[in-house]
DNA sequence: CTCTTATGCGTAGACCATACGCAGAACTAG
DNA sequence: CTAGTTCTGCGTATGGTCTACGCATAAGAG
């Protein structure tokens, strides 16, 4: 009853297989008390809560009101827990693009949501990811991606390496901007007073003949005016689109 | 003697210092018997070795035949040692552009110098990141990067910004692969089979009728095919210079 | 020689994930 | 109704983690 690799392809944890739907109650033996959903849930109550260094077998049972073990009746391992609260923090995709919008439209919205979903629930971020897509609500996302890019004239391979390239923007500003305000609260600065300290800090570090190009930046005084977060955003990710655009271009003549 | 806020900035961990080379041994006293260069570089040999999960204070320690905690009197935590190991691991920065070099070609090679780093060092991307560069090899990549951009029209900010971008693709593209790697060496499978597993597993999980562009990609075949690593790395990075590009022209006028 | 300081490190505490095994619940076959 | 089967809940225990604390000792200063 191990991971065992049948005719169509390599095993799927049970967990993920259930949270595709496709595990029955067996008819025999006492009635779950508890359930993957219900468990990866308050898992996810937990790191939004507390961050996910708080989320631990025991206290996620203890939310429940189960003893520690309990939980691996219904999960295989803590890893396994985590791959499920990222599909359940991500929550659904963000459906469709709308039919009158353009691929470069439809694409910024989909970064736009990935990017709100990330601000609100940062520990999403330090989940260590450990390999392709298999949960449904993430390949729900990667499906309304891809339903962007359906007209335009790229393969699908370009197409994929076009998403990824967003999710990955998307992902790299998140935590960069976290990183800022997490830092900030453990520092106990004002999340403002933040880089303007960075800055402090490296110009006592550097030596100007050694960094000239760092210097310059330090005294140009950019990283002291804290700028609206998301128009840095909108910036990194019009680049990207930028690229993509004059890829399309050359493709569809 | 904790972490103070002098009047130059705030507090700087002890072993950072010293990796600016800015702490002299104090006069009195017995004579360390560790340094923190000689604990880091173990610590570095142990995550080359065995990867990052096997760096613990008790495996770096006996790798240096020394006790546990005597450690802590170099390093003021693992988070410390952590940070440290990153620089150390990053290694010395490509060096300056050569002065017939464009931007772009400059920052293509910036950008392959960490790419190689990624490879030859997988741990580097599980190291949970918590905060901009401070360490001096860290710093010297960010100054390489800016001398790459030097002559040309953009402001710093947006010099920063473009940096921020490669390098985030750099590393996310690098992630991927390297799971992919990591992944198959844990199922047993060849590298090559990984991918078309993979598209097996979604194929056999995802319904056509409500994941039709998802289901296109696959029946195209585009991921039983293994591409050159290489050159998918170069697609995305040409992507990320184009849209760069696109605004160095724009503010060039 | 004494005082001061820093080092090496043993001990111990507070966590963590999880392997294992047993008591009992719920169903099926007879 | 009973016996057998199977699954759940979970207590116990193991081996791992980081690190706070305190003590003996080494080395230089006066």
């Amino acid at each position: 009853m191990a991971a065992r690799t049948d005719d169509n392809g390599p095993a799927i944890p049970p967990a993920i297989e259930s949270a595709w739907g496709l595990r029955e109650r067996p008819p025999k033996g006492p009635r779950p008390g508890l359930t993957v959903n219900g468990i990866v849930d308050a898992a996810v109550r937990v790191a939004d809560a507390d961050g996910l260094a708080a989320v631990s077998m025991s206290r996620v049972a203890r939310e429940l009101g189960a003893a520690t073990m309990a939980l691996y009746r219904y999960i295989g391992s803590k890893d396994e827990l985590l791959t499920l609260m990222v599909d359940a923090g991500y929550g659904p995709p963000p459906g469709p693009p709308p039919p009158d919008a353009d691929w470069r439209a439809g694409l910024t919205r989909w970064a736009w949501a990935e990017h709100d979903v990330l601000r609100q629930r940062p520990w999403l971020l330090h989940v260590p990811i450990t390999g392709p897509p298999i949960t449904p609500q993430q390949l729900g996302w990667l499906e309304d991606g891809l339903r962007c890019l359906d007209g335009t004239a790229l393969a699908e391979g370009e197409q994929m390496s076009a998403l990824l390239l967003i999710t990955g923007y998307v992902r790299n500003e998140a935590t960069l901007t976290t990183q800022i305000a997490e830092g900030s609260r453990a520092a106990g600065i004002e999340p403002g007073e933040m880089m303007p300290a960075y800055a402090r800090t490296v110009s006592r570090l550097i030596d100007p003949a050694r960094f000239p190009a760092l210097h310059r930046v330090l005294t140009s005084g950019v990283l002291n005016q804290d700028d609206d977060p998301d128009e840095e955003f909108t910036f990194g990710l019009d680049r990207i689109l930028d690229g993509i655009e004059a890829l399309i271009r050359r493709r569809a003549i």
